[in-house]
DNA sequence: TCTGGGGTCCTAGGACCC
DNA sequence: TCTGGGGTCCTAGGACCC
């Protein structure tokens, strides 16, 4: 038994049932309540109050399997409210900033901060941390302290599942003999980078905890696995691998995906084509925000993974664009190209989606001598229309052809039967007394 | 009837070149 | 006509994450 080193401090603050938290914000009402918010198109379960939970219901269950509950046990639902839930996240990130030189924002709800360096003990400075949050925010948070990522998410896992440690875990705060116990004690699936597949070939091997998997040699976790998993098992004897991404050295993004589930079923390649192209546009404002430029489009369509008795067809195409670009109506030009390519009558579609890849940084951007295409004009067209959108609201201009069909009859529209109101980001939807200290 | 969306990283294998 | 190995680059697909 050897302890873990404890020269680097690494903590992973991360908020409980974030978006279940971000509604009973604003609806004190939804508090001691069974209550879980759906994915986009009302799917799946993805949060759930500690009262959901303890109906037995799982995270990513399909709705339809849990609205018996709706009866039987009152439970509450909401649609998800991304633009409530984005604002709280950058309010609850700047209050984090404040505690650490170094912080990266790992998701939308949690973030590692360095705290190296830092007197001991962490664990009252991490209450301090919960305190603020809560006070500020009104976002209950947990925090998990570790000399390395990996060690640190753990710690946060015991955080959450233990109440006797209020919401905080540090292994530096832990002696030896009690750090061996916690790790014989934890799954292995529950480590940072060990999902389903990996965890089912680690039992055959009978590595079945933490322990198991920290105490096997990472050569032989190299040979048989990957580098990645072999970095896991240092992480985990606190050897530090996986370094902070703070902002300032935050890589670009790498690729740009827009995609989703239609309301309905649709066989039709016009509808197909609205559908495409209004995610061409939704990803290329997000380009052009980051100031890049994309050089492939891939266009994919495919049909329900569940449907029983028809027959399943996903392809995807990728079209290199011979100058890279951000503007929308080139890049949905070479989009329906794709689509015309990869579609075939005869199937009932569910899903389709664009990824934009190879991004550049705008201003590295090479005309093709031979090309036609007026930069700077497509520049300014571009430029006009994402400030018309900022100042009055999205799609107030857009391409026609994401489609001119008045708003309901669009039938590859997203289902959003319950949202809440966008509480933080538009006047007409904040609460009525915080409004009225506005006009 | 109803089953999410948006990311990252790594690897294996094919194409091509010398 | 027969026959080789090694390197690089690219892409598709798989695994993981929240």
């Amino acid at each position: 038994m050897k302890a873990l080193p404890t020269d680097r401090a690494i903590a992973l603050v991360d908020g409980n049932n974030f978006y279940v938290s971000c509604e009973r914000v604003f609806n004190p009402k939804l508090e001691g309540k069974p209550l879980v918010i759906l994915s986009n198109n009302d799917g799946c379960i993805v949060s759930r109050s500690q009262e959901a939970r303890a109906l037995g219901i799982p995270m990513g269950l399909p709705f339809f399997e849990a609205k018996h509950f709706i009866k039987s046990h009152q439970l509450q639902w909401l649609s998800s409210n991304y633009a409530l839930y984005g604002d709280m996240s950058d309010r609850l990130m700047h209050v984090l900033s404040e505690f650490a030189t170094q912080q990266e924002i790992y998701s939308i709800d949690e973030c590692f901060l360095d705290l190296s360096g830092h007197q001991a003990p962490l664990t009252a400075y991490a209450q301090e941390i919960r305190q603020r949050t809560l006070q500020y925010l009104r976002l209950p948070t947990c925090v998990g302290i570790g000399p390395s990522k990996t060690l640190a998410k753990l710690a946060n896992h015991i955080a959450k599942k233990n109440p006797q440690f209020t919401g905080v875990f540090s292994w530096e705060a832990c002696h030896p003999q009690d750090q061996t116990d916690w790790l014989k004690k934890i799954a292995v699936d529950e480590v940072w980078g060990v999902g389903r597949k990996l965890s089912a070939q680690l039992h055959q091997l009978q590595i079945h905890t933490v322990y198991d998997l920290q105490n096997t040699n990472p050569e032989l976790i190299r040979q048989r696995f990957s580098v990645v998993l072999a970095r896991t098992v240092h992480e985990l004897n606190g050897i530090s691998c996986l370094h902070m991404n703070d902002l300032k050295n935050m890589p670009r993004q790498q690729q740009i995906i827009s995609s989703k589930s239609f309301g309905q079923v649709i066989e039709k390649i016009e509808l197909l084509q609205e559908a495409i192209a209004s995610y061409v546009c939704r990803a290329a404002e997000k380009l052009r925000q980051q100031q890049s430029t994309c050089q492939l489009i891939t266009v994919f369509i495919r049909t329900s993974p569940f449907a029983k008795n028809s027959l399943p067809y996903k392809p995807q195409i990728t079209i290199p664009l011979s100058i890279a670009t951000a503007d929308s109506r080139r890049l949905v030009q070479a989009a329906y190209f794709g689509l015309k390519h990869i579609f075939r009558s005869g199937y009932r579609y569910q899903k389709a989606g664009i990824i934009l890849s190879e991004l550049q940084d705008q201003a590295q951007h090479q005309n093709d001598l031979f090309s036609q295409v007026n930069l700077q004009q497509s520049t300014q067209v571009m430029q006009t229309m994402d400030l018309l959108n900022q100042r009055y609201g999205a799609n107030t201009v857009t391409l026609a052809s994401t489609g001119l069909t008045a708003g309901n009859a669009r039938h590859w529209r997203l289902r959003a039967n319950q949202k809440s109101q966008n509480f933080t980001t538009r006047w007409t939807e904040i609460p009525y007394a915080l409004a009225n200290r506005h006009t």
